[in-house]
DNA sequence: TAGCAACTTTGCAGGCGCTGCATTTATATA
DNA sequence: TATATAAATGCAGCGCCTGCAAAGTTGCTA
């Protein structure tokens, strides 16, 4: 281990090259996207502008339309992690809770992406296909919470009520940009706790009646 | 109107001949894709097995998907209009209920396409994303119930609790076949009217929260 | 019934996304 | 510097899908 001294030369400049690669596809896919639309940008031209040859794209894309969503499955993927990891007596509403309280604010790539994939129905129609993904884990994982099975009508409309909530919230991050007021991480909190308050009040009434 | 009398040949040869071909090749292809799996099924194979040219296949479809797909989404188009078309003072969840009571039990055709569709992930989320329609189609109706906008979070809390509802209705009606016991209208209604109480009991608490 | 008009089916050429495989080029290590 | 490892590329090819024009059907009417 001696070898290994004061600098750390752990990531190396291929792992940079790597990273700095993908991003430049990533960009200039997502620059020539927002120019003149998803359906009309070949891969062929995303890689001319990226500078490398189109085979290369798929080195670090598993499809075109992975360029441009698989930044925001991170986010998801993080989400999933905190879900997994939650200490003991947390629930899952209250990693929800801490996530959204962390959720940064849309920079400009994010918009842009936002605004390709409004132009174009069928990138809609995907982009609720991988939100949707978020339904059956936070099912699971309130079914874990109450003790029951995924398929519990409870914990379905619980996972479904905290969807549309999250979908709701980051909506509204986004259309805040155009024209509405800028929503702050205490409106994102505040129609939460509305959520949670439907929840509960739901619930109660269920079990009695 | 003398001309036409009691014989109505109102469809002629043309139209009965179109529809025939659209179910032979939707039935090969069903068939097909449940026996070697969807990806492994070619449409050129699809055109043999349907005895037509694959150039004909999408002058009856619009992509292989949709063969799949298409009948699936009659459904919510039917939905659609119940809900467009509905009596002055019925609500939304008024007509969702008159139509999981109208809704037929799966065939074997049904059950076809859901076994091809669940052994593939991909499919799958296509799957979601079709039934992800349904719900801004509720939302958008219930909001005209309330008096607000498609993006009031009552509006969309109510939408997903009953997307869900009817997502579960809709999967235990299959799975029953796989060995549990059947599901009938009356459970169906039964789960619908436990997401009713779940909802009033979650306004109320909104109401008052 | 012959012939015309409308419609359906088909063939052809080609674009695009995507993949497997072999080769070349670049990086890391001994 | 030589060698092992890994990334980038080129190439050939499959499969979905489209536009377009030709060929084949059907339905109506003179």
């Amino acid at each position: 281990m001696s070898s290994l001294d004061s600098t750390q030369p752990k990531i190396g400049l291929r792992e940079r090259k790597k990273q700095q690669t993908r991003e430049t596809i990533a960009r200039a896919a997502l620059r020539m996207f927002a120019l003149r639309g998803y359906d009309e940008t070949t891969l062929a031209e995303i890689a001319e502008a990226a500078e490398v040859a189109p085979r290369t794209i798929f080195a670090y894309f598993d499809s075109k339309e992975d360029i441009l969503f698989s930044e925001e499955s991170e986010y998801l993927n993080e989400l999933k992690r905190m879900l997994d990891e939650r200490a003991a007596g947390t629930t899952t509403v209250d990693a929800l809770r801490e996530f959204v309280g962390c959720m940064k604010s849309p920079d400009e790539d994010d918009k842009l992406r936002k605004k390709v994939i409004m132009a174009n129905p069928a990138l809609q129609m995907k982009m609720r296909a991988r939100h949707a993904q978020l339904e059956p884990m936070l099912g699971e994982s309130i079914a874990r919470d109450l003790g029951t099975d995924a398929d519990d009508i409870r914990a379905l409309l619980i996972a479904a009520s905290m969807t549309a909530a999250f979908e709701s919230v980051s909506d509204q991050f986004f259309q805040a940009e155009s024209g509405g007021e800028p929503v702050t991480h205490e409106h994102a909190m505040a129609i939460l706790d509305q959520v949670l308050d439907f929840l509960r009040g739901g619930l109660e009434a269920m079990q009695r009646g």
